[in-house]
DNA sequence: CGATTATATGCCAATATCGGCATATGTCAA
DNA sequence: TTGACATATGCCGATATTGGCATATAATCG
């Protein structure tokens, strides 16, 4: 086995940043690609890899204009991530309603177990 | 370069459906790893990985009682992925705002394109 | 047709993953 | 101390990724 493919998923699509970057981007309007090229600063090959990445999992398409293509956002793969997350909004927002488990955490920290820090 | 490290994000963390399992079980309670190992139904060295990865982005706190691991949940390093899906919850839930859009999808589908399917 | 523009693909190197299995480490009990 | 229990680590194989560069494909223009 390896890792899940990218195309697996939103969640595993939008783990690159450079994806998110470019959902962004198009959220804010359809762009041919080479206006996402010049935008992001990537090269060209780049940029149409990751544009294959998220029409593979349906969070863009494709519109053809003359020799452009326009890339439009579709958010709706999103949802499964949205439901998901929104789950533990609370565990960050009210999260001094269980003290015990701020404490804790600060009990592991200073604990002995090399820190966890890896 | 190659994909970006599981520990680099909680982006990254949780697009393994197994560890989003493992946070989802946490967050009804602390356990122990055999815990977990026992509800996920995984070998116990792999449950362990997974909680690593957790622990490396702040995901899971632990602490020790006896011989036992306890892991709790510690849901803010979430909240990143949240603000940023949150902002394209309106694309799928207004989503016939932008009827131009939709028909765009749908054309591009009926295309010649290789349809996009890969 | 040939040239130019716009985009996609192919191949490569380097890397890190997930899972499997064996084993190390740590803790408590007799 | 010896042993049992709880958990973490190490090494391996297989895989798929990201980015680089060259090139194929597609469409428009002269």
């Amino acid at each position: 086995m390896a890792r899940a493919a990218t195309t697996t998923d939103a969640f595993n699509a939008v783990a690159e940043p450079r994806r998110r970057q470019i959902l962004d981007l198009l959220s804010r309007g359809e762009r041919p690609v080479n206006d996402l090229v010049a935008l992001l600063g990537l090269p060209q090959p780049l940029v149409s890899k990751h544009l294959r990445v998220l029409r593979q999992v349906g969070l863009v398409a494709v519109r053809d204009v003359g020799r452009q293509r326009v890339y439009s956002l579709n958010g709706e793969p999103l949802k499964p991530i949205h439901d998901w997350v929104k789950a533990y909004e609370e565990s960050w927002s009210r999260r001094f309603d269980r003290l015990d488990v701020v404490l804790e955490v600060l009990q592991s920290k200073e604990d002995s177990h090399g820190s966890d820090s890896d």
